[in-house]
RNA sequence: CGCGGGGUGGAGCAGUCUGGUAGCUCGUCGGGCUCAUAACCCGAAGGUCGUUGGUUCAAAUCCGACCCCCGCAA
């Protein structure tokens, strides 16, 4: 069975390196264009061409599926000749041209209990809208985004304290394996699909730079999940004398009594010791546990006590 | 050559401008106080100040080269 995998982040290269562990023949990898610069090296190199590099597999990078480049990345996948398309965060929509190359279909690792969850980031929105729960769905290609028959999926709990860096950890080994078992089943045409429940459909935004801009307006449960959905990117943050600065790690203070309506000290400091910095929301307390001071790396407050950094005080307003 | 911050005992930092016996808050170890403690008191150990050349009577500090970490931007 030859394979052509299309795939860009570490997300994506776990899988191609657990195809490869397993010996599936993977023909060529199809990855996003190298990221223009990077603080030391000129060009920043997806984790999936860093892989592919390293085992000499050959590597198709087009930046745009446009006339001259959709006809030759076309030419170049007929000859030769893949059996199967595998996409796993590929980051860029393929035409229907380019599945229909491969007479077995394509099959994609999606981050999400399908339907829910359609698009790009499925598993930060796992953790903002609070699910209990969420998994990996192996999906066969069709036109519409996300909406292929189901293979299978597995479902994954989600913890209090999870981040998006944690389950996705999580997420890639359950993708790996049931990417395998799905593989193995459709050698032996055992396969079976199940079509998605449409009407349950959820989709994802899109996350941008400035969503990491912490609103003390909401609440402290959902602050907190947006701290943890945005790890590692694009990470949540106050700012105090122009200074953009990080948060790694909260936790949720529940207050017994609600408060006045009085909405004068949202965002201030309402505590300072070494087991965090108290800040008060609009409902409930958040405690700030570790942050990233610019140019610094992440740090306890404890540290941060330690090191007589007098930026913060009592009463001081977040913004 | 994209812009910028940093590398000082185990941790986080000050000291660098204006060279002259290495400091702060913690942690660790020992002792004390306490019903008890992450609290308090007393004491101790622990540092080639990223590496390497140079200037100097003398370099963490000044000059050059290199290595590593991080923020922004993309």
């Amino acid at each position: 069975m030859k394979i052509i995998f299309a795939g860009t982040p570490e997300f994506a290269a776990k899988h191609l390196k657990k195809l490869l562990q397993k010996k599936y023949n993977i023909v060529a990898v199809l990855t996003k264009p190298d990221q223009p610069l990077n603080r030391k090296k000129k060009k920043k190199s997806s984790p999936v061409k860093i892989l592919a590099k390293k085992m000499s597999i050959p590597i198709l990078q087009p930046k745009k599926f446009e006339k001259e480049e959709l006809k030759k990345t076309i030419q170049i996948l007929k000859n030769l000749n893949p059996d199967i398309l595998i996409i796993v965060s590929y980051g860029i929509i393929l035409k229907k041209r380019i599945i229909k190359i491969f007479p077995l279909g394509g099959i994609n690792v999606h981050a999400s209990l399908l339907p829910r969850w359609r698009g790009a980031s499925p598993i930060q929105q796992s953790i903002l809208s609070g699910d209990k729960k969420t998994g990996i769905s192996i999906i066969s290609i069709n036109e519409k985004m996300d909406e292929g028959d189901i293979f299978c999926n597995e479902e994954q709990k989600i913890n209090n304290n999870e981040t998006t860096l944690s389950l996705t950890k999580k997420l890639e080994n359950i993708g790996c394996k049931l990417l395998i078992s799905t593989l193995k089943k459709i050698k032996k045409k055992e396969h079976v699909l199940t079509k998605q429940n449409h009407s349950f459909a959820t989709y994802c935004k899109k996350i941008k730079k400035t969503d990491g801009k912490i609103n003390w307006l909401l609440t402290a449960q959902e602050i907190n999940r947006k701290i943890r959905a945005y790890i590692p990117w694009p990470t949540s943050y106050f700012v105090i004398n122009q200074m953009h600065i990080k948060v790694f790690q909260s936790s949720v203070i529940i207050e017994k009594k609600p408060r006045n309506q009085e909405h004068k000290n949202i965002g201030s400091i309402i505590s300072i010791k070494k087991d965090g910095i108290q800040i008060q929301t609009s409902k409930n307390i958040l405690k700030i546990e570790k942050i990233q001071m610019p140019g610094k790396k992440i740090i306890t407050i404890s540290d941060l006590i330690n090191s007589n950094n007098n930026l913060f005080y009592l009463g001081l307003i977040l913004k």
